[in-house]
DNA sequence: GATTTGATTCTCT
DNA sequence: GAGAATCAAATCC
Protein backbone atom coordinates (compact mmCIF):
# COMPACT_ATOMS: atom_id res chain seq x y z
CA UNK A 1 0.00 0.00 0.00
CA UNK A 2 1.47 3.50 -0.86
CA UNK A 3 2.43 5.57 2.22
CA UNK A 4 0.87 8.64 0.97
CA UNK A 5 -2.61 7.17 2.12
CA UNK A 6 -1.17 6.42 5.69
CA UNK A 7 -0.64 11.08 5.49
CA UNK A 8 -4.61 11.73 6.49
CA UNK A 9 -6.53 12.17 9.65
CA UNK A 10 -6.88 8.65 11.48
CA UNK A 11 -10.43 9.08 11.39
CA UNK A 12 -10.21 9.25 7.97
CA UNK A 13 -7.49 6.53 7.45
CA UNK A 14 -9.30 3.72 9.81
CA UNK A 15 -12.41 3.44 8.07
CA UNK A 16 -10.21 3.57 4.83
CA UNK A 17 -8.21 0.24 5.82
CA UNK A 18 -11.63 -1.64 6.10
CA UNK A 19 -11.24 -4.20 3.57
CA UNK A 20 -7.30 -3.88 3.38
CA UNK A 21 -5.14 -7.33 3.50
CA UNK A 22 -2.29 -7.85 5.94
CA UNK A 23 0.30 -9.71 4.33
CA UNK A 24 2.63 -12.27 6.97
CA UNK A 25 5.23 -13.62 5.19
CA UNK A 26 7.02 -16.83 6.17
CA UNK A 27 9.24 -16.59 8.54
CA UNK A 28 10.60 -20.03 7.92
CA UNK A 29 11.12 -22.18 5.24
CA UNK A 30 8.10 -24.40 3.89
CA UNK A 31 5.39 -21.87 5.41
CA UNK A 32 1.93 -20.55 3.72
CA UNK A 33 1.71 -17.01 3.69
CA UNK A 34 -1.14 -15.74 5.58
CA UNK A 35 -3.36 -13.05 4.47
CA UNK A 36 -5.89 -11.39 6.83
CA UNK A 37 -8.69 -9.07 5.50
CA UNK A 38 -9.72 -6.20 7.82
CA UNK A 39 -12.82 -6.27 8.79
CA UNK A 40 -12.70 -3.76 12.00
CA UNK A 41 -10.34 -0.85 12.94
CA UNK A 42 -10.25 1.83 16.18
CA UNK A 43 -8.49 5.59 15.49
CA UNK A 44 -6.36 6.91 18.15
CA UNK A 45 -4.53 10.52 18.37
CA UNK A 46 -2.60 11.94 20.56
CA UNK A 47 -5.43 14.73 21.42
CA UNK A 48 -7.57 12.62 23.67
CA UNK A 49 -7.07 11.00 26.35
CA UNK A 50 -8.12 7.25 25.22
CA UNK A 51 -4.53 7.48 23.21
CA UNK A 52 -1.74 5.76 24.81
CA UNK A 53 0.19 8.77 23.31
CA UNK A 54 -2.05 10.91 24.90
CA UNK A 55 0.47 11.99 27.80
CA UNK A 56 3.58 12.36 25.90
CA UNK A 57 6.29 10.73 23.79
CA UNK A 58 7.57 7.52 25.34
CA UNK A 59 10.25 5.05 24.76
CA UNK A 60 7.01 2.77 24.32
CA UNK A 61 4.71 4.73 22.74
CA UNK A 62 7.47 6.06 20.03
CA UNK A 63 6.03 4.03 17.17
CA UNK A 64 2.77 6.03 17.73
CA UNK A 65 4.82 9.10 16.51
CA UNK A 66 5.65 8.14 13.03
CA UNK A 67 6.70 7.72 10.34
CA UNK A 68 3.41 7.34 8.58
CA UNK A 69 2.27 3.24 7.76
CA UNK A 70 4.45 1.56 10.59
CA UNK A 71 3.83 -0.96 12.97
CA UNK A 72 3.09 -0.02 16.32
CA UNK A 73 3.20 -3.29 18.59
CA UNK A 74 2.10 -2.82 22.62
CA UNK A 75 1.51 -5.88 25.48
CA UNK A 76 -1.05 -5.76 27.54
CA UNK A 77 -2.68 -7.26 30.28
CA UNK A 78 0.32 -9.33 30.32
CA UNK A 79 0.06 -11.55 27.95
CA UNK A 80 -1.66 -10.16 24.69
CA UNK A 81 -0.12 -8.21 21.74
CA UNK A 82 -2.28 -5.30 19.82
CA UNK A 83 -0.97 -3.93 16.37
CA UNK A 84 -1.73 -0.27 14.92
CA UNK A 85 -0.32 1.23 11.81
CA UNK A 86 0.83 4.68 12.51
CA UNK A 87 -0.26 7.70 10.49
CA UNK A 88 -0.12 11.40 10.55
CA UNK A 89 2.39 14.01 9.62
CA UNK A 90 5.18 12.44 11.91
CA UNK A 91 5.25 15.36 14.86
CA UNK A 92 1.67 14.16 15.92
CA UNK A 93 0.96 10.79 17.32
CA UNK A 94 -1.95 8.66 15.60
CA UNK A 95 -2.51 5.25 15.25
CA UNK A 96 -4.69 2.99 12.99
CA UNK A 97 -5.58 -0.48 15.84
CA UNK A 98 -6.62 -3.16 13.59
CA UNK A 99 -9.00 -4.97 15.92
CA UNK A 100 -10.47 -7.79 13.87
CA UNK A 101 -9.78 -9.74 10.34
CA UNK A 102 -10.75 -12.52 8.16
CA UNK A 103 -8.03 -15.11 7.25
CA UNK A 104 -8.30 -15.76 3.88
CA UNK A 105 -5.53 -17.87 2.90
CA UNK A 106 -3.25 -19.93 5.46
CA UNK A 107 -5.95 -20.61 7.65
CA UNK A 108 -4.29 -24.22 8.60
CA UNK A 109 -1.49 -22.73 10.57
CA UNK A 110 -3.14 -19.41 11.81
CA UNK A 111 -5.35 -22.50 13.59
CA UNK A 112 -2.28 -23.97 14.98
CA UNK A 113 -1.54 -20.49 16.18
CA UNK A 114 -5.48 -20.48 18.13
CA UNK A 115 -5.79 -23.79 19.60
CA UNK A 116 -8.92 -21.90 20.94
CA UNK A 117 -11.20 -21.05 18.04
CA UNK A 118 -13.96 -22.96 17.44
CA UNK A 119 -15.07 -21.62 14.24
CA UNK A 120 -12.83 -19.87 11.60
CA UNK A 121 -14.57 -16.50 12.06
CA UNK A 122 -13.02 -16.63 15.77
CA UNK A 123 -9.55 -17.02 14.46
CA UNK A 124 -8.88 -13.40 14.42
CA UNK A 125 -11.84 -11.73 16.13
CA UNK A 126 -10.75 -9.60 17.97
CA UNK A 127 -6.72 -7.39 18.04
CA UNK A 128 -4.70 -10.03 20.50
CA UNK A 129 -6.19 -13.07 18.45
CA UNK A 130 -5.48 -11.31 15.20
CA UNK A 131 -1.90 -10.61 16.38
CA UNK A 132 -1.72 -14.36 17.85
CA UNK A 133 -3.13 -15.83 14.86
CA UNK A 134 -0.65 -13.99 12.22
CA UNK A 135 2.30 -14.44 15.05
CA UNK A 136 2.84 -10.76 15.56
CA UNK A 137 5.13 -9.87 18.90
CA UNK A 138 6.96 -7.20 19.97
CA UNK A 139 9.35 -7.71 17.43
CA UNK A 140 7.44 -6.34 14.75
CA UNK A 141 7.46 -2.95 16.48
CA UNK A 142 8.25 -0.08 14.09
CA UNK A 143 8.35 -2.96 11.31
CA UNK A 144 7.32 -1.10 7.94
CA UNK A 145 4.27 -1.90 6.93
CA UNK A 146 4.19 -0.40 3.17
CA UNK A 147 7.12 -2.21 2.33
CA UNK A 148 5.88 -5.56 0.04
CA UNK A 149 9.27 -6.81 0.84
CA UNK A 150 9.14 -7.19 4.88
CA UNK A 151 7.21 -10.10 6.60
CA UNK A 152 4.46 -7.95 7.53
CA UNK A 153 2.55 -5.41 4.91
CA UNK A 154 -0.50 -3.61 3.88
CA UNK A 155 -2.21 -4.20 0.47
CA UNK A 156 -5.18 -3.15 -0.89
CA UNK A 157 -7.77 -5.93 -2.20
CA UNK A 158 -8.62 -6.60 -5.85
CA UNK A 159 -12.52 -5.81 -4.78
CA UNK A 160 -12.86 -3.62 -1.93
CA UNK A 161 -15.98 -3.63 -0.27
CA UNK A 162 -18.99 -1.52 -0.64
CA UNK A 163 -18.74 2.21 0.93
CA UNK A 164 -22.27 1.54 2.46
CA UNK A 165 -20.72 -1.74 4.32
CA UNK A 166 -19.36 0.39 6.89
CA UNK A 167 -20.69 1.35 10.40
CA UNK A 168 -19.41 3.61 13.20
CA UNK A 169 -19.54 3.28 16.89
CA UNK A 170 -17.84 3.67 20.09
CA UNK A 171 -14.29 2.41 20.89
CA UNK A 172 -14.45 -1.15 22.77
CA UNK A 173 -13.27 -1.38 26.36
CA UNK A 174 -11.87 1.83 26.68
CA UNK A 175 -12.22 3.53 29.71
CA UNK A 176 -11.35 7.44 28.44
CA UNK A 177 -13.55 9.07 25.82
CA UNK A 178 -15.41 5.69 25.26
CA UNK A 179 -18.28 7.60 23.67
CA UNK A 180 -15.42 8.98 20.93
CA UNK A 181 -17.50 6.98 17.50
CA UNK A 182 -14.19 5.83 16.58
CA UNK A 183 -14.70 2.48 16.16
CA UNK A 184 -15.10 1.41 12.39
CA UNK A 185 -16.65 -2.41 11.11
CA UNK A 186 -18.05 -3.85 7.93
CA UNK A 187 -21.65 -4.40 8.59
CA UNK A 188 -22.92 -8.06 9.32
CA UNK A 189 -19.48 -9.72 9.15
CA UNK A 190 -19.45 -12.65 11.58
CA UNK A 191 -15.67 -11.57 11.76
CA UNK A 192 -16.36 -8.28 13.57
CA UNK A 193 -15.56 -8.23 17.56
CA UNK A 194 -18.54 -8.03 19.93
CA UNK A 195 -18.45 -4.25 21.44
CA UNK A 196 -18.19 -4.14 25.03
CA UNK A 197 -17.91 -0.74 27.31
CA UNK A 198 -15.04 -0.75 29.74
CA UNK A 199 -16.84 -1.69 33.35
CA UNK A 200 -15.41 2.30 34.56
CA UNK A 201 -16.25 3.84 32.21
CA UNK A 202 -17.33 7.42 33.35
CA UNK A 203 -20.02 9.67 32.24
C1' DG B 1 10.44 1.09 45.63
C1' DA B 2 5.47 -0.30 45.64
C1' DT B 3 1.09 -0.33 43.63
C1' DT B 4 -2.33 0.06 40.09
C1' DT B 5 -4.17 -0.61 35.64
C1' DG B 6 -5.10 -2.00 31.03
C1' DA B 7 -7.09 -0.42 23.25
C1' DT B 8 -7.88 -8.77 26.33
C1' DT B 9 -9.11 -13.58 26.15
C1' DC B 10 -10.54 -17.85 28.03
C1' DT B 11 -13.23 -20.79 31.02
C1' DC B 12 -16.77 -21.69 33.95
C1' DT B 13 -21.47 -20.61 35.77
C1' DG C 1 -21.82 -12.37 33.98
C1' DA C 2 -17.70 -13.18 36.79
C1' DG C 3 -13.00 -14.30 37.67
C1' DA C 4 -8.38 -15.60 36.50
C1' DA C 5 -4.14 -15.30 34.03
C1' DT C 6 0.04 -12.21 33.99
C1' DC C 7 3.41 -8.11 33.25
C1' DA C 8 5.18 -3.63 31.46
C1' DA C 9 4.50 1.02 32.02
C1' DA C 10 2.53 4.66 34.42
C1' DT C 11 1.49 6.55 38.71
C1' DC C 12 1.97 7.14 43.43
C1' DC C 13 4.44 7.63 47.97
Amino acid sequence: MDRAEFDQPVQTLAPALLGALLVRQPDQPGQPRRIARIVETEAYHQSEPACHAHRGRTRANAGLFGPPGHAYVYFTYGMHFCLNASCGDGATAAGVLFRAAQIIEGQDLARQRRPAARRNADLARGPARLTAALDVGQAFNGADLCDPAGLLHLARDDQPHRPERIAAGPRTGVRLAWQTPWRFYLKDCAEVSPYRRHPKASR
